[in-house]
DNA sequence: GATCATATCGCGAGGCGTCGCAATAGCGAC
DNA sequence: GTCGCTATTGCGACGCCTCGCGATATGATC
């Protein structure tokens, strides 16, 4: 397969957040293994919110060595470079966003299940009235609340 | 000790929620057992917010034979009385409020570690926002919602 | 390409919470 | 006081997440 570094380099191109991960962590004096590049790859076949487990799940199939441990320090470190941003889900399991773009606030149904993220201006409100009366900056991404839904309540 | 029964029924007294609790159970077909005599002897010693592992670690120091899983369960079925409420902890952790007169939410400042009770007025604008905007009922006493408080930030 | 400091890994153990199952024991009825 | 139905217990195993430790391997330097 000659000429695949010349592909890979060509243009440009669609600059993925993950394409610069190895340069990032190395000029901060940490390093680029095997198991970080395993993960990097399963999280860049994700979108929105995964679990810690599908993802340690996937790593798995890909590396059959993958080990829990390895990929919660990975995702930490991810978070903090701003890669994922963790959540905990309404029974408190870890959840993650990939690339978190804005970032919200999660609903969850007691009564059916499902799951909603909270609007901007709903979240707005929230956010205000927490930093206003009590001087609170919520991270309103790291919870979900829980209750019942329209359909599910009266 | 003669006269126990007596002394124990005499007056109209201040009724405790848990007084009852017997009667209750025994009322749906459930039983009164040991472990859940236990249980609310602890419970009678608290207020506010406790742990479900110190809660089991209290029942073990008066009945060595104490069982995770049973202590669990009978929360469970105290709660479904209205006896406690459970909620979870930052970190997803169950915590437990005892005889919860008014619900309420709670805050994390992740910087030190303080933990605060949402006010009514406070948690009136969250729910009515959710409600009206979304028809969504919250159950805020459930989650920790995470943040910064006046003294972290800036 | 060899060397070395140290970041990272894998492992094992532990805490938390849930569940299924077989054995036990409330308690209502007689 | 005995009997019998079945709610409940204790156990064992599992899934999730964290941490400490000794072994390994990255990558900067030469
Ligand atoms: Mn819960
Ligand atoms: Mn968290
Ligand atoms: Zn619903
Ligand atoms: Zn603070």
């Amino acid at each position: 397969m000659p000429h695949e570094q010349i592909e890979a380099s060509a243009g440009p191109a669609a600059a993925s957040p993950w394409d610069d991960v190895a340069v990032r962590l190395r000029a901060g004096g940490l390093r680029w293994t095997p198991q970080r590049r395993t993960l990097i790859e399963v999280l860049r076949e994700h979108e929105g919110h995964v679990t810690a487990s599908e993802l340690i799940a996937r790593c798995k199939e890909l590396d059959g060595t993958t080990t829990p441990s390895t990929v919660y320090r990975a995702l930490d470190l991810l978070e903090e470079l701003g890669l994922v941003k963790h959540g905990h889900g309404h029974d408190g399991r870890e959840e993650y966003h990939i690339l978190p773009q804005q970032v919200h606030g999660h609903l969850y149904c007691v009564g059916c299940g499902s799951t909603w993220e909270i609007r901007p201006e709903t979240a707005a409100v929230i956010v205000d009235a927490l930093a206003s009366q009590l001087g609170f900056a919520v991270d309103l991404s790291h919870v979900t609340i829980s209750g019942l839904c329209a359909g599910c309540h009266d």
